[in-house]
DNA sequence: CGAATGACCTGTGAGC
DNA sequence: TGCTCACAGGTCATTC
């Protein structure tokens, strides 16, 4: 999926088109992706109007002009394709109407933008890990989605102190422990395996290690911390990653899988000067983690 | 309780 | 070329 950066980027392309547009018709093509729909789904967007396009965590958060929230959240595969005055994201496709649909476009949006134009948001997700639902604005910081979640790894919420109140006696390794949404929310396995590569840690180290007797956290900490927020940052810049089904809201392509340092570069020579090793695949809670096992301790 | 595993889906690329 | 297999950005339920 789409990890955090790539949500964000996707976050940035929908909010000029939704942003202050009217929904006038919403088609559900099935009745459920990962989960079944809410009941009157389409319904009850019809004729709503939107008042801001946020995130949390990998969640877009639609708000609407009636107190609710669309949540959408877009899985392994999912994509957004966005038409606005016949212009389309999709190759070869220049008119909704005339469009070949797909068969796993499964979501159309048809709206009046704010200057009055028509644009329409189609989801697409072949692998339907996606969802969306409806959640009041009252309660969405208590919803079951969001409860648990733990900080965002961009702004001042993540720092070296918190991350040793969380990791204090974890006996699970970095992998998992960065992976855990409820300690930093957004992480996925590209940008773990990244920002473990620039702290210079191993992904099977155990969390707790990185944390004196005392609770405090250590330098190797500190380093993985500042290693977290910057490759976020960096990524988000560089407008996510394109792999196989992920593209940009707008269609063009991110381009920060050119910066990966050990992700998918199994075999490869690590970049570290003066390092002769080569970048190491293991497998950990069932998914690929990528290293160099010698500038990694 | 925490940690590991399988399940949910389809598509793609590698290897034979 | 066509087949089979491993694997893919994420979570969630189940099992130890």
């Amino acid at each position: 999926m789409p990890e955090l950066p790539e949500v964000e980027t996707v976050r940035r392309g929908l909010a000029p088109v939704m942003e202050g547009a009217r929904i006038d018709r919403v088609e559900q093509r099935r009745a459920d992706l990962r989960f079944p729909f809410p009941d009157d789904f389409a319904g009850r967007l019809a004729g709503r109007r939107v008042t801001a396009v946020g995130r949390r965590a990998k969640y877009l958060l639609v708000d609407l002009d009636d107190g609710t929230i669309l949540v959408m959240h877009l899985g392994m595969s999912g994509r957004f394709l966005i038409e606005t005055g016949g212009q389309s994201d999709r190759p070869g496709q220049f008119h909704h109407d005339t469009a070949i649909a797909s068969p796993h476009d499964h979501v159309v949006i048809d709206m009046t933008t704010q200057g009055g134009g028509a644009a329409t948001v189609t989801y697409n997700d072949p692998r339907r890990f996606g969802f969306m639902t409806l959640v009041p604005r009252s309660e969405i910081d208590t919803h079951k989605l969001f409860a648990n979640l733990g900080v965002e790894p961009v702004g001042n919420a993540l720092d070296a102190g918190y991350l040793a109140g969380r990791f204090a006696g974890k006996a699970a390794p970095l992998k998992a422990a960065l992976l855990d949404q409820s300690i930093v929310a957004g992480l996925g396995n590209i940008y773990v395996c990244e920002a473990l590569y620039r702290a210079g840690l191993s992904p099977r180290r155990a969390a707790g290690t990185l944390v004196t007797k005392a609770g405090a956290p250590r330098v190797a900490l500190e380093r993985l911390t500042a290693a977290v927020r910057a490759v976020i940052a960096d990524a988000i810049a560089a407008g996510g990653s394109s792999l196989r089904d992920y593209v940009q809201a707008d269609g063009s392509l991110g381009y920060f899988q050119h910066a990966f340092d050990v992700y998918d570069r199994e075999g490869q020579p690590c970049a570290t000067d003066g390092c002769r090793s080569r970048i190491r695949r293991i497998v950990q809670s069932g998914r690929s983690s990528f290293y160099c096992p010698s500038c990694q301790r």
